[in-house]
DNA sequence: TGAACAGGCGCC
DNA sequence: AAAGGGCGCCTGTTCA
C-alpha cells in the first residue's frame, strides 16, 4: 500500500477523514503559514515533513497547494489532478457547507485521488510521438496534405503569436491536430505560397476547432487572409457547460478533461529562468524570444488538447436549448465580434490630448487648493511623508484623526471607516478637504483609466481596437476588456466620449433600447397593466407613475406635476428588476430626488406597485419558486443559469442566488435582443455592401460610424432588426429604439465644455 | 518583484 | 429579518 500524507491548513479533519475512510492509509499534517497561529498550535504544526517519505501527498485547500507547489494559486483549477509528480491538490471539503456548488468538484476530485493512489491512473508521457515540431517546408506541406486527406471532419488549430492583437504582434507558428492522437507545431518561417494554399484548402474543407476562435481567426485573417467557413470553439462550449467566468482557459480545461494535466508548466519555468538570467520584468517579456524547440511540445499540445476537449465538450450540444444558443448566438457572435473589434473605435488624437491636459490642470488646481489647508501639512509632519490623495488609508487618517471629522458610520468591507463618494459628500459641510478629494478622484479616474490609457494604444489609423468577450458573464451579456473597457466610458462627462469622432463625411450613430429589461419583464409576465404602459407610447416612467398612484392628470403632465412620484415609480421599477428591498429603494430615491424618502414610504410604494402590476408579482413569485426548487433556470433565448447555491444554508447566499436568477431572466433576454439585432444588422451591412461600421456594443446599445448618406438606411434597418419578432414582443408595441446622431459620441457636448 | 487583496468607481 | 443584478480596472497596501 502506498504511503500517503494529507496536508491541510485548518483543523477540521472530520470531513475528509470520513470521505477517505478505508481507501488507503494516510498520515495527517497541519500546515500553519500564519506565524501567530503557528505559535499557538505548535504541537499540531508540521510543515517540515519530508516529502521523500511519501509516495503521495494530498493537499487540502489552496494554502497547502501554495506551500508545496510554487507558482500555483488556484486549487479549483488543479483539484483532483496530479501536480509535480506526487502532489494531489483538492478543494477544502469544509467549504461545502457554505458552497454546495463545489460538491461536484469535491466528489470527482476525491475519486481521482483514490484512483491515483491505487495506481489506476497511468502516467502519460508527452514526447515526440504525440507532440512534435516542423520547420521544414516539405514536411510541413506533407503534414497538411495528410490532414486534408484524413477522414475526420474536425481539425484543431491553435496559433502562437507575440501579441494579443493582430497589429501588436506577429505569428510564430500554428499547431494542428487532426486525429486526436498527435499534433504538430509548424514554424511560420517554413511557410511558402503552396503552404498557404494547402492551409486554406484545409480550412475550407474541414470544420476548424479553436479554443477562443475570436483570437485565432483575427490573427489568421489579418496576417494571412485565411477564411474559416466552418469553425467551432471549445471555450464557448465550456461556457455553455458552466456559465461562471474564470475556468474556461485551455489550461484549466486540459487539467480537468485531458490526461495531460498542466503540460505547459515546464515552459513557464523556462520563461522564469530566462527572465531571471536576463533581468527582465514579467511585463516586459517578449514571447518572440522563446526558441522553437522550447515552444514546440507545448504549442502542439494546445492543439491536441483542443481536439480532445472538443470531443468531450461537444456533448453539451445534445441540450437543444444550449445548442441553439451556440449555433445562433455564440458562433455568429464570434464572427460579428471579430469584425467589430477589427473596425475599431475611431478616436480623435487632438481631442484626447486636449482633454488630457485639461484634466491634469484641474487635478493640479485641486491639489494646490488642498495644500492651502494646514491639516495636510500637519498630517505630513505627523507621518513623515507626502500625503497621497489616492490612498484611502492616508485619507482615512487625515479625515478622522488629523481633521477630527466625525465618521458617518459607513464602513468598508473590512470594517474600516469608508471614504467613498457618499461619505465625502456628507463630510463636505464641515471641511473643504472632502470636496477637493472628490474632484481629484473624479478627474484622476478619467485621466488614468481612459485618456492616459487610450492615447498610447491607438493604432496608426487612430482607432482603438479592444476586446469584446462572449464568454465572461453569467447572464450572456458581453463584457469588454483589454486595451479599454468600452462599456464603462463616463456617461455624462463628455471628456472621453467626445474624443470618439466620426471620420469626415460620417456620423456617430448611437442606438439605445429604451427600458429593455422592463420590456422583457412585461412580455414574459404578460402583465396587462405593464403592457399597457408600453402600448401607450408615452414616457414609460410617467405612465407607470400615473397608473400606480392613480394620478389625476395626463401622462405628459406627470413629469412636472408629480416629479417625486415619478422618481419613486422609476426607482421601484428598476429596483424590482434587481430584487431590491425597501431600504435600498429608499436610499435610491433619496439620492435621486435629494429629499429623504423613508424605507416605510418605499415599502408602501412597492405594495402599491405590485397591486397595480399583479401579474408581474405572480410571475416573480413563480420564478422564485422555480429557481429555488431546481437550482437553475433558462432564459427566453435558451441560456442556462445554474444556481446551486439556492440550497445553501446561509440565508444571505441563498437569497442572493434567487435574486440573481430572476435578474438573469430579464437581463439575459434584453441583452440578447441587442446582440441578435447587431449580428443581423452586421450581416445586412455585408450583404448590401454598406459602408456603415458597428464598432461597439454596450449591453443595450449599438454604436456605429455611418457615412452621412447611409444614416437613414442604417437607422431604419437597425431598428428593423432590433424590433424583429423573435418571439419576445408586445404585439403592436415593439421594443423602443432611441437614436442619437452626432459628429462625436458626446453629441456635441465636448465642444461646449472644452473648446 | 509579483501577486493578492482592499477600496473605490466607471458603465448598463 | 433583510435582502440591488451584471461587469472591468484603477491605485495603494501588504506579504512572500
Amino acid at each position: 500500500m502506498a504511503k500517503v500524507a494529507i496536508v491541510e491548513k485548518t483543523a477540521s479533519r472530520t470531513d475528509y477523514n470520513k470521505e477517505f475512510e478505508g481507501a488507503f492509509d494516510f498520515d495527517q499534517y497541519q500546515l500553519c503559514s500564519d506565524s501567530s497561529i503557528k505559535k499557538v498550535l505548535k504541537k499540531d504544526c508540521d510543515i517540515s515533513i519530508d516529502t521523500n517519505d511519501y509516495e503521495w501527498i494530498i493537499l487540502i485547500g489552496s494554502e497547502a497547494l501554495k506551500y508545496f507547489v510554487k507558482g500555483t494559486t488556484s486549487v479549483t483549477e488543479s483539484s483532483g489532478s496530479r501536480v509535480d509528480k506526487k502532489f494531489l491538490p483538492v478543494i477544502n471539503p469544509s467549504m461545502l457547507r457554505f458552497k454546495p456548488e463545489a460538491r461536484k468538484t469535491w466528489e470527482s476530485s476525491k475519486d481521482n485521488i483514490i484512483k491515483y493512489i491505487k495506481g489506476e491512473i497511468e502516467e502519460v508521457v508527452i514526447d515526440e510521438s504525440i507532440a512534435f515540431g516542423i520547420q521544414d517546408t516539405a514536411e510541413c506541406n506533407n503534414f497538411i496534405k495528410e490532414a486534408i486527406a484524413h477522414e475526420g471532419e474536425f481539425v484543431a488549430v491553435d496559433s502562437e503569436t507575440t501579441g494579443l492583437y493582430p497589429r501588436d504582434g506577429y505569428m510564430q507558428g500554428i499547431s494542428i491536430c487532426f486525429d486526436g492522437k498527435r499534433a504538430a507545431y509548424i514554424d511560420i518561417e517554413c511557410f511558402t505560397e503552396e503552404t498557404e494554399t494547402l492551409l486554406q484548402q484545409l480550412f475550407s474543407k474541414k470544420t476548424i476547432v479553436f479554443h477562443n476562435a475570436k483570437f485565432d481567426i483575427a490573427f489568421l485573417e489579418y496576417h494571412f487572409n485565411f477564411k474559416f467557413p466552418k469553425f467551432e470553439d471549445t471555450m464557448l462550449l465550456s461556457y455553455l457547460i458552466n456559465e461562471n467566468p474564470g475556468m474556461h482557459g485551455l489550461k484549466a480545461l486540459a487539467i480537468k478533461f485531458t490526461p495531460y494535466g498542466d503540460y505547459e508548466k515546464p515552459m513557464y519555468e523556462w520563461m522564469d529562468n530566462y527572465r531571471k538570467e536576463h533581468g527582465i520584468l514579467k511585463n516586459d517579456f517578449d514571447w518572440g524570444c522563446i526558441p522553437f524547440d522550447v515552444m514546440k511540445p507545448y504549442a502542439a499540445m494546445d492543439a491536441l488538447c483542443t481536439y480532445i476537449l472538443f470531443e468531450k465538450l461537444k456533448k453539451i450540444k445534445e441540450n437543444p436549448k444550449l445548442k441553439k444558443v451556440y449555433d445562433e448566438i455564440l458562433i455568429p457572435g464570434t464572427r460579428f465580434l471579430i469584425d467589430t473589434q477589427e473596425n475599431g473605435v475611431p478616436f480623435n488624437n487632438e481631442r484626447l490630448r486636449l482633454a488630457q491636459s485639461v484634466m491634469q490642470e484641474n487635478i493640479d488646481k485641486a491639489i494646490a487648493a488642498l495644500y492651502k489647508n494646514s491639516a495636510i501639512r500637519e498630517w505630513e509632519e505627523i507621518n513623515g511623508k507626502d500625503f497621497n490623495p489616492a490612498s484611502t488609508v492616508q485619507l482615512r487618517s487625515l479625515l478622522f484623526d488629523t481633521l477630527g471629522l466625525p465618521p458617518t458610520g459607513k464602513k468598508t468591507g473590512t470594517g474600516a471607516n469608508s471614504t467613498d463618494a457618499e461619505v465625502l459628500e456628507q463630510l463636505a459641510e464641515q471641511s473643504n478637504v472632502p470636496k477637493l478629494i472628490l474632484e481629484i478622484r473624479q478627474r484622476s479616474k478619467i485621466k488614468n483609466t481612459y485618456l492616459d490609457k487610450i492615447i498610447p494604444q491607438l493604432d496608426r489609423d487612430n482607432r482603438l481596437r479592444t476586446s469584446f468577450n462572449l464568454h465572461s458573464t453569467t447572464s450572456g451579456r458581453l463584457s469588454s476588456s483589454g486595451k479599454l473597457n468600452m462599456q464603462q466610458l463616463p456617461r455624462d462627462n463628455p471628456a472621453v466620449k467626445g474624443c470618439i469622432m466620426a471620420a469626415p463625411g460620417h456620423k456617430i450613430v448611437a442606438m439605445d433600447l429604451t427600458t429593455a429589461e422592463v420590456y422583457v419583464a412585461a412580455v414574459l409576465s404578460e402583465d396587462k397593466a405593464l403592457i399597457k404602459a408600453f402600448r401607450s407610447g408615452e414616457n414609460f416612467h410617467s405612465a407607470i407613475a400615473k397608473t400606480v398612484f392613480k394620478l389625476p392628470c395626463t401622462i405628459k403632465e406627470v413629469e412636472h406635476l408629480y416629479k417625486d412620484r415619478r422618481q419613486a415609480a422609476k426607482a421601484v421599477t428598476f429596483g424590482i428588476m434587481y430584487g431590491a428591498g425597501p431600504k435600498k429603494i429608499s436610499e435610491q430615491v433619496t439620492k435621486d430626488s435629494g429629499k429623504y424618502f423613508s424605507p416605510q414610504e418605499a415599502k408602501e410604494v412597492i405594495e402599491d406597485y405590485f397591486k397595480t402590476f399583479h401579474a408581474l408579482n405572480k410571475w416573480i413569485d413563480k420564478n422564485h419558486r422555480y429557481i429555488e426548487q431546481n437550482g437553475f433556470i433558462y432564459s427566453f433565448f435558451g441560456r442556462k443559469r445554474r444556481l446551486p447555491n439556492v440550497k445553501s444554508s446561509d440565508a444571505g447566499i441563498k437569497s442572493h442566488s434567487i435574486r440573481s436568477g430572476l435578474n438573469f431572466l430579464v437581463q439575459s433576454a434584453a441583452s440578447d435582443i441587442n446582440l441578435l439585432g447587431a449580428i443581423d444588422m452586421h450581416h445586412y451591412i455585408q450583404a448590401n455592401d454598406m459602408k456603415s461600421r458597428i464598432f461597439a456594443l454596450v449591453h443595450d446599445s449599438i454604436l456605429a460610424e455611418v457615412p452621412e448618406d447611409e444614416i437613414e438606411h442604417y437607422s431604419e434597418k437597425l431598428q428593423y432588426w432590433i424590433q424583429l419578432d423573435r418571439g419576445l414582443i408586445i404585439p403592436g408595441a415593439p421594443i423602443g429604439c432611441d437614436f442619437e446622431i452626432g459628429d462625436d459620441y458626446s453629441m456635441g457636448k465636448f465642444e461646449k465644455a472644452y473648446q
